[in-house]
DNA sequence: CGCTTTTGACCAGCGC
DNA sequence: GCGCTGGTCAAAAGCG
């Protein structure tokens, strides 16, 4: 893939403020955001322009729900979730969709700070609702997770299962502010076209672990939560939009169709749905969530 | 059998 | 230099 033009390591900076640490009482993405387009780098101009309607428009088939909160931006950042601990003063911005769904967008900035770890490109944070966890056409599959300071939920790490050598990565989280939102953050681009099909769910719906792990205390005690569920595959609508953009509307309609996003909507598992009115001590229930999804996308959108 | 999730350990960056 | 934190690895085990 040597098509990450990207930020150039143009050392961006997310500030996603969020969860610094002591900070957690106020404000997270409650308040509305705006797009910040002017760090995009991965989105074509016009979607700057016309993204909001057009994430309308074009995620329409995907969101069947009307209220979904869709967030996107064109980041590269260096710190990663470092940058959230900054805390700097910037404020998120929003819009509301013609079709009256609201885009959230987190504010980013540019630092000229070094480079951080691997000059990683992360480029999208949307805000999601749980519902809209289920629209994301990639296979992802979960290799971490941890809790992250500040917020009471753990973070979740995922990478792309569709082509070994993506380096496409996603983190899910809770939002403190808004748990029935999810922020997910994409890092670096897929290096593949959309998966004709996911892949299996084998393991997907495991059992509760009850394995006792010989706890070979090794090192450092560092804490680790344990959540009980996950999901191979969430959602997200960025990641459509990126598809959207490298395999064309066209192409995608024969991946989902409106008609069965539909039939999907009302087909979702009441339980699934039930986590938004209950948030329980949340500790991956949305993980729970995005399987469910996961089990109707296998069962009747990528058997086709 | 191939895929997944789970989860403790490991590693690296950053702030003090 | 040390400690904290976030991100990733990898072994174990479950599911279709």
């Amino acid at each position: 893939m040597g098509e990450v033009a990207y930020m150039d390591e143009g050392d961006l900076e997310a500030i996603v403020r969020g969860y610094s640490g002591s900070g957690e009482s106020s404000g997270g993405f409650s308040p509305p955001f705006c797009l910040p387009f002017e760090t995009a780098s991965f989105y074509e101009p016009e979607m700057e322009t016309t993204g909001l309607d057009e994430l309308g428009e074009l995620y329409k088939p995907f969101y069947p729900f009307s209220t979904q909160t869709i967030l996107t931006s064109s980041i590269s950042v260096p710190g990663d979730s470092r940058s959230f601990r900054g805390e700097k003063k910037q404020r998120p911005h929003g819009c509301l969709l013609s079709n009256g769904s609201r885009v959230d967008h987190l504010r980013i900035t540019e630092s000229k700070s070094k480079k951080s770890k691997k000059n990683q490109q992360k480029r999208v944070v949307a805000q999601v609702k749980e519902e809209n966890l289920l629209s994301d056409a990639w296979a992802w599959r979960k290799y971490g997770q941890k809790p992250i300071k500040g917020s009471p939920y753990p973070r979740s790490y995922y990478r792309c299962s569709s082509s070994k050598g993506c380096l496409a990565r996603k983190q899910v989280e809770r939002n403190p502010e808004n748990p029935e939102k999810f922020t997910i953050t994409y890092t670096n681009e897929h290096n593949h076209e959309l998966p004709t099909r996911r892949n299996s769910l084998a393991g997907s719906t495991r059992a509760k672990t009850s394995q006792p792990k010989p706890s070979v205390t090794k090192k450092t005690g560092k804490e680790m939560v344990s959540s009980p569920t996950s999901n191979p595959m969430i959602t997200s609508a960025d990641e459509s939009s990126a598809a959207l953009q490298d395999i064309g509307v066209a192409e995608m309609s024969t991946y989902q169709t409106a008609g069965e996003i539909e039939g999907m909507s009302n087909n979702l598992p009441s339980d699934l749905m039930s986590g938004t009115g209950t948030y329980p001590n949340f500790t991956g229930d949305f993980d729970e969530l995005l399987m469910k999804s996961q089990e109707f996308f296998s069962g009747n959108l990528w058997n086709y």
